[in-house]
DNA sequence: CCTTGCTTCTACAGCGACTGTAGAAGCTAC
DNA sequence: GTAGCTTCTACAGTCGCTGTAGAAGCAAGG
């Protein structure tokens, strides 16, 4: 297995150097080997790590529930409902989050469109703003 | 007019009263008058400041962006377009974040029906968060 | 061998928008 | 008078990084 330094473990995995130090710091890494001068020393299970996490962070996992997959993935006996429920939850997260998106879409498309261009005295998007009945429906806290 | 302790503005706001302080040290707000004993002192003006500033919040502005449309409707008699651009801009920014989520939320779902609830060394989840060449499509940073 | 310029090292501060804490002081009701 | 709430200031912590400073390592060219 050939050996890698932080700087080409970060181009082969697109997660910045000073990303990779502070995964380490967070405890998602591992302490990796040093050279005698002290540098960091990566492998290729590292460095798959390394786009794991990253994967991950695309897709809106927190470093803890990254964490929480990681340990599942390290011990592949165990079964796999845990990191199915991790899944499912951010799933949710996603779904809820995209519902809370499109209220404000609708309210801002509405503002934006009423707004013709006059003085701010009669201007709609500051009118909306400062009071929430004008708003065509309701939208949640973000 | 009426005057209000912070928590009867907060109250009456919706704006948590260490919020208030907050929004108050950013510059938002200016320096409220103060009571002998050092007590702030809110009025109705405040108040309709302070649920400018929750709706705007609401709606995904940031407190910069929040500075500059209060700073508009200070000054009634200048033109709205300033206040209509930020306002685009942020429309054009929640529909970027919607179809960022809608490309996440395909990824997450496929990910979680094809996970048959064995071992985590044949889970899907693990197997597709570590190797992105599993995915359909392709996702976004977020 | 020596310099140049890139990489890496540690340690810490900063971002945004709050939230939470500590400890003191004021204020209201019984 | 005292119990218990509110308010005050000032600062640390949250999340997931990013940026900074200053020192040291390292590879290539002269």
């Amino acid at each position: 297995m050939a050996n890698f330094t932080i700087g080409q473990a970060s181009d082969a995995s697109h997660v910045k150097v000073t990303t990779i130090r502070f995964y380490e710091d967070r405890g998602l890494l591992g302490k990796p080997p040093r050279t005698a001068s002290g540098r960091r020393i990566y492998d290729a299970t590292l460095i798959a790590r390394l786009r794991f996490i990253r994967h991950a962070r695309d897709l809106g996992f927190s470093l803890d529930d990254i964490g929480d997959l990681l340990a599942l993935s390290d011990d592949p006996t165990r079964n796999c409902s845990a990191a199915d429920s991790i899944a499912q939850q951010q799933l949710h997260e996603v779904r809820t989050r995209i519902a809370q998106l499109k209220a404000l879409e609708a309210e801002l498309s509405r503002m934006v469109t009423s707004c013709g261009g006059g003085a701010v005295v009669n201007c709609q998007v500051i009118e909306s703003l400062a009071d929430h009945a004008h708003c065509a429906s309701d939208h949640p806290r973000s």
